[in-house]
Parts: structure tokens; C-alpha cells; sequence
DNA sequence: CCTTGACCTTACTGTAACTGCAACCTTTAT
DNA sequence: ATAAAGGTTGCAGTTACAGTAAGGTCAAGG
């Protein structure tokens, strides 16, 4: 399978996926014309790595996912401490969505012509902030 | 108050504060010796503007977010339509963040030695990639 | 045989949103 | 007077890409 099918398989663009060997992130084989070549093991890297993108992880932490998932004989303490790190993270933004979301959600009906300082939506946005990371 | 304490209580860096005013996201007022004062307006716009970064929303999203905040006269049929826009996306972001926890919480406790490729939990994780965004 | 077109390659440049650093003012304290 | 603290601008570096240029390869067709 070429860059272009592969790309057009995992969701990636043929040239973030150009990026991620750039960096270490995948190694394609190459034809002796160097043309990469890819197949289904490294279209399931693709679709770690893009779900990874989606969450906004950093390369390095995209590369820890991607060793998780390579690694045949995952060490359940060293899985565990990873997991561990990620499940802060994810649960930070997942409260960081939530609020926002519920902020949201209570805006389209309220605060019109109120006094802004006073507004207790905008309040609950303003001031959870310094709270978080 | 000066830069100093503004960044301290808005939970955002000096530096941070600084690239704001650059790309004009908050605007300041200044001393005669260049110096920036920041009143409590402006301490709220920065709380709206760190929570926006907690959800990696781009400048563009948090100036979106930052004119609804200021907006005394908030017009329901505008605000619901950004509202609109901001709940696809974060629901999609919510959906990923939400797999990927599944995923990781039942790392630590499978797959030990297993053919990657039949993995059950790493094809999870593979498989939905492509149908977001 | 040679060209056209599709597809690939590398290499370089540009972008967003910061972050760091240097050089240089002011203000305040000793 | 001088040093320390805190501010200023401006330019360079970083990350994670996206865009573009210049060129290589290869099958199909006149």
C-alpha cells in the first residue's frame, strides 16, 4: 500500500503521515525507488495516531501510546504508571469540557443586558480557571 | 495592577500575557513609562482566556468566546449559533477523550502476549480513527 | 521512443501559539 | 550611587504540522 491509499485509509494527509516519519513516529519500508510502503500494521499505527492527534497529544506522548501498543508483552506495572499519567490529563480536559459545555449551554437564554461582572454564567467561566494544571 | 500580579492570579505566565496583548486578544492600558495596568475586567478576560487554552481552543475560538463574554447585549440567534459550533466539537472531543479513557483502563490488565493485530482493545482503539472531524 | 500524467521523493519555507533570551528602561531600596 | 526588581520591545527558537518547489519513477498512449 502507497502514502496516498494509506492516507486516505487511516484519515491522516499523505503528508502529516510524511511528518510522522520525519520524526521517528512510524518507519515505512521503502522500495529500492524509495517509495514507502505500508501495510495493515502500520495502518493500525495510523489510526492510534490519529486518534491521538484528535486528543491533542503531544508526538512524545503519541509515541508512548504507540510503544503500548507494539509492545507484545506489556509490563502491567509499567502500563499502569503511563495509564495512570494519562487518566490526570484526560480527566482535567474532561472537566474543562464539561464546564465549558454547560456554560455554554446556558448561554444562548440568559445575561441579556446584564451587567457583565455580575453575570453568573460568565462568573462560573472566569473563575474556575486559576484552578487548573 | 501590573503584569506581575495579573499573571500570578490569572494563572496565565507574564510571558503569555505579553503574546496576548501582541495578537490583541486583551488590550491594556498603559502608564506614560509603557508599563500595562490591568483591572479586574481584564483579570476576567484572562480566566475566559486560560480556560480557553485548557480546552486548546486556537486565538481565533477565544476571541469568539471572549466578545460573547463581553457582549452586554448578547443577541440569543448569534450566540446560539457559536454555541452551536462549540458543542459539535466539543462533544467530538468529549467522544475521543471518553474512548480513549475506556481504552487505557483496561490496559493494565489485558493483552499480555497477545497477537497485536487480535487484540480486541488495540482494535478499539485503531478501528473508529477515521470516522471523526 | 518519447511524452504525459499520476504519484512519489526531499528540501525548504510558512504558520500558530507560544516560550526564551537579550538589551535596555524605570522605580525603589540601601 | 548603585544595585535589585520588575517592566519594555524585539528577535530567535519550538512544536506540529501544511504548502510548495524541483525533481525521480513508472505505466499508458500517440
Amino acid at each position: 500500500m502507497n502514502l496516498g491509499q494509506a492516507g486516505q485509509q487511516s484519515g491522516l494527509s499523505a503528508r502529516t503521515i510524511r511528518h510522522d516519519e520525519d520524526v521517528n513516529l512510524v518507519v515505512s519500508e521503502r522500495w529500492t525507488n524509495g517509495c514507502g510502503t505500508y501495510d495493515s500494521c502500520d495502518m493500525h499505527e495510523f489510526c492510534v495516531l490519529q486518534r491521538a492527534r484528535n486528543l491533542s497529544l503531544s508526538i512524545g506522548d503519541s509515541l508512548l501510546l504507540l510503544i503500548l501498543y507494539e509492545d507484545r508483552e506489556r509490563v502491567s506495572v509499567n502500563v499502569k504508571s503511563i495509564v495512570g499519567t494519562y487518566f490526570a490529563e484526560i480527566d482535567d480536559k474532561f472537566a474543562g469540557l464539561q464546564s465549558l459545555r454547560g456554560v455554554l449551554a446556558r448561554l444562548g437564554c440568559a445575561c441579556r443586558g446584564d451587567e457583565m461582572s455580575v453575570c453568573p454564567i460568565f462568573d462560573g467561566l472566569a473563575g474556575e480557571a486559576g484552578s487548573e494544571h
